[in-house]
DNA sequence: GACGAATTAGACAAGACTGTCTAAATTTGT
DNA sequence: ACAAATTTAGACAGTCTTGTCTAATTCGTC
């Protein structure tokens, strides 16, 4: 295999400029080769840099694929954490509203460059670093899916919903929401716009024929959600 | 790293016992340790086998690995449609038949070695074999999916289900049945029993909120079905 | 422009792996 | 029990990879 300089730009500028070229290079190589497949050569050909400085900045290969499921959770968690913050607490219209944050989910945490690669780490490494993938549990579902679960429950409280146990609501909800993508995600592959939306749609709709209220919720914007208790 | 024979009976007897075998460790190592990572000794080693054994049988590694793919499609393709062989097209209560049906479906297809193994294959492998997990995709979730799709649409054709897309509701249901296990299919894992229980209980009972029909069937078991369309 | 730190190319040793080959040993069918 | 086919252990060449080292070059900063 010959080994070729990427198409980015020649040499990257500046010290951190290298770093963040060898954490992005290293991200994508490791996710196409697996651990054992990945060669520094490459990686270093494809972030302009000499195989050395890599060695340099993160030591072994090893310390360098900790480095990067590191990186990965932690703007993956970031990312996950901006989303939910646009969760509709006050839908004017919840079937499209709730729509709208399942594609945003999708779009910005699950098909994004990110979350692709480290969905695809955890899978292919996961039983290889049992402590690292242990940590990113915690730091990552351990933490977003009370997070989401708390905004079903603030929904359901506000007389928008009706859910037993919002846990698995959110788990559910999420899961409706990708259910057409499946196949796509097992294969590595980043669905359309389009069928994102489509599943998203589909999905949400099943969600409230399940979940939803047929009244819709009576002007519970703000004053009224507590007496519904 | 040290090869250690496979604990298993010491050398399998007989040819086709050695085929076998050999096809066995090797899912085994390919799926543990990834195409490149994964080693021909060890393999042999895990089968009981002399390294010379599985070149003269399936020629080098590429092709090994090809023909395993193979031959766990074609198990888990036997085990799913065996699986749908059993859906409730006459259930006594909807709920709990459904949930067995779901039970049964992870148990047998999806928890399984095979299904496990495949799975892991297809998210770790399956961008650098195009045309064979193409072929997956066709004699797969291709032909597995309308049959489910297609039990459903006589469930509700029945009477028992209010049902717009089957082929959506049939997606739905598998999603919803797996929501819970998720995180533990993602690292490889295999979750226990009850596990799998719970996912499918909450998983059911979600989808018959969606889908059920609020009025039991009107004794729709035989003649009644036509005449409901 | 000059100094110190970072980077580079390349050589290099050590080890691992694939795939081939051979001669001996074992198994199978008859 | 015999002959043919299969299997085995081991050696082997060739290739690839990791990680280290060195000497020269480039970069950032004053």
């Amino acid at each position: 295999m010959k080994l070729r300089v990427s198409p980015d730009t020649f040499p990257p500028r500046g010290h951190e400029a290298k770093r963040i070229s060898i954490v992005d290079a290293a991200a994508s190589v490791f996710c196409r080769e697996g651990f054992s497949g990945a060669n520094i050569d490459l990686i270093a050909a494809e972030a302009g840099v000499s195989r050395q400085t890599i060695y340099n900045h993160h030591g072994d290969k090893e310390k360098l694929f900790v480095a990067i499921v590191r990186d990965l959770t932690e703007r993956c968690n970031a990312g996950i954490f901006a989303t939910i913050a646009t969760f509709p607490d006050q839908p004017k219209d919840l079937e499209a509203d709730l729509i709208g944050f399942a594609v945003r989910m999708n779009r910005n945490c699950i098909c994004n460059r990110d979350g692709r690669f480290l969905r695809k780490l955890i899978q292919t490494e996961g039983e290889r670093y049992p402590e690292l993938f242990a940590e990113w549990r915690e730091q990552g579902p351990g933490r977003t899916w009370p997070a989401l679960a708390a905004r079903f429950a603030r929904l359901a409280y506000a007389g928008f919903l009706s859910i037993e146990d919002p846990d698995v609501a959110a788990r559910q909800f999420l899961a409706l929401a990708n259910a057409e993508l499946q196949t796509t995600f097992m294969l590595g592959g980043t669905p359309q716009d389009d069928e994102v939306l489509q599943s998203a749609t589909s999905g949400v709709r099943t969600f409230l024929r399940a979940f939803g209220r047929q009244k819709p919720a009576p002007h519970a914007t703000k004053q009224g959600a507590l007496a519904s208790a």
